[in-house]
DNA sequence: AGGGTGTTTCGGCGGGTGCCGAAACGTCCG
DNA sequence: CGGACGTTTCGGCACCCGCCGAAACACCCT
């Protein structure tokens, strides 16, 4: 019965990290980071287990408020709770191992080499574009990086040229710095890698490949990016 | 032997979860947030297991890069392995339900009353007084929660004037916002916050209780709080 | 109504995990 | 040297947890 217990610790801190010590649960978390809401096969073949498995896994991860899920019909849609779980799993992230060893099938070392090169990462960008874009607004003095990330004046400046509305009133972060794990290096979140995000995608400059967690860069993002950002032409499609 | 796992999935979550997916360890890792070093004795006694129990838990944290150790004679030494750590157990916190129930005995309502006035909480100050600390600190201007947390101006002269030394140079954020657990209200964390908690143990207007991780507020320390930041009577100590 | 499909429930199985106490092992100190 | 003390190893036990498939259920669509 467990009686003994008598802590004068604080808050029960298992029952939040029960829920993420499982590599299928793990597995479903790392999908939805992505930001959109998947069914309960999705995540079921995504992981490879049974789709009654999948059930538990989900019960266990809204049951601790991990996932909001939302019922539409006969589907089970889950995403993630808020961005304070994103947070906490980038957090656990940064402290994991590389993981993720090279792929065998030549169509998973395809679909590895988009995911790497640009993805979504909850509401921001990230990947190799996503790196890219933070380094050269960092040489173009937009970020500033001396004590802790910073948002420059002359930054400010260029997210108003370039038609971004800045949201102003929220107690987030204009913007936070978040590891990308497949480059190792920070790219740039928070609610301005939120709003250049969408904004990217309302403008047509990325797109969804697919159903995938994936984005490619568009004719049009090519221009966009090369002429705000200068980024590398390596990185961007070839005209 | 599980052979069928193909994952395109990132970091290995679950390595880092499991560790802290037990109450026994994650109690461990709550006293360890005060910051400082346990011996595994006292770790073992604080959540009521066994001294061999205890060995085993700290192996897994140790094991999973939580924890850095350190051997002096026949004691073990334990201590977060890092700020980071910290943060992501902060994060954990923040996902997690209250937690705590009321305490039975009177001299653990004694020294829960201690911990929820004043404490450490991994490299600064929480607790009553330390959120008082922020909202005073806050209302006076030295910090603006528009867009996220930052340092103002004044707060910055404020912090030369009281002969705080700001750390430069360093990537840490000057200031951060930490989810007091038993205020369930934010302090003030990141670089300034550990900066102003080393100030206040240097000067004395705070001292370590016994050997615990509660700090009371001295006769120096009611002075200079209430001069230089107007804290509210009623959280210091009485003349 | 009825078939197809997404989801859930239920047993049952196998393995992992947390717990303990006893004994062994080191280190410190008299 | 020898006792005291902190830590670790080792069995052994109980229980929890993740997995599955089959069957039931719920919903959509024709």
């Amino acid at each position: 019965m467990d009686t003994r217990r008598a802590p004068v610790a604080g808050p029960d801190l298992a029952s939040v990290a029960r829920p993420l010590a499982d590599r299928t649960r793990a597995s479903f978390c790392m999908a939805l980071l992505d930001g959109r809401a998947w069914t309960a096969t999705e995540l079921a073949r995504h992981a490879g287990v049974a789709a009654s498995t999948a059930t538990e896994h989900l019960n266990a991860l809204v049951g601790g408020n991990l996932l909001a899920e939302e019922r539409q019909g006969r589907h089970r849609y889950v995403r993630l709770a808020g961005p304070h779980v994103a947070e906490l799993i980038e957090g656990l992230a940064a402290v994991a191992p590389a993981g993720a060893p090279p792929p065998r099938s030549l169509s998973a070392a395809g679909r590895r080499r988009a995911l790497a090169h640009a993805r979504t990462c909850y509401d921001h960008l990230a990947g190799a574009v996503a790196v890219a874009i933070t380094d050269t607004m960092t040489e173009r003095g937009l970020l500033d990086w001396g004590r802790g990330l910073r948002l420059t004046g002359d930054g400010e400046a260029w997210l108003g040229r370039l038609g971004v509305a800045v949201p102003a009133g929220t107690r987030r972060p204009l913007v936070r710095s978040c590891l990308d794990w497949t480059e190792r290096r920070p790219h740039l979140a928070g609610a301005v890698g939120a709003a250049l995000c969408r904004h990217a995608l309302d403008s047509g400059w990325i797109a969804r490949v697919g159903t995938t967690r994936a984005v490619a860069v568009t004719a049009a993002g090519r221009d966009a990016l090369r002429e705000q950002l200068g980024l590398p032409e390596d990185l961007l499609p070839p005209r």
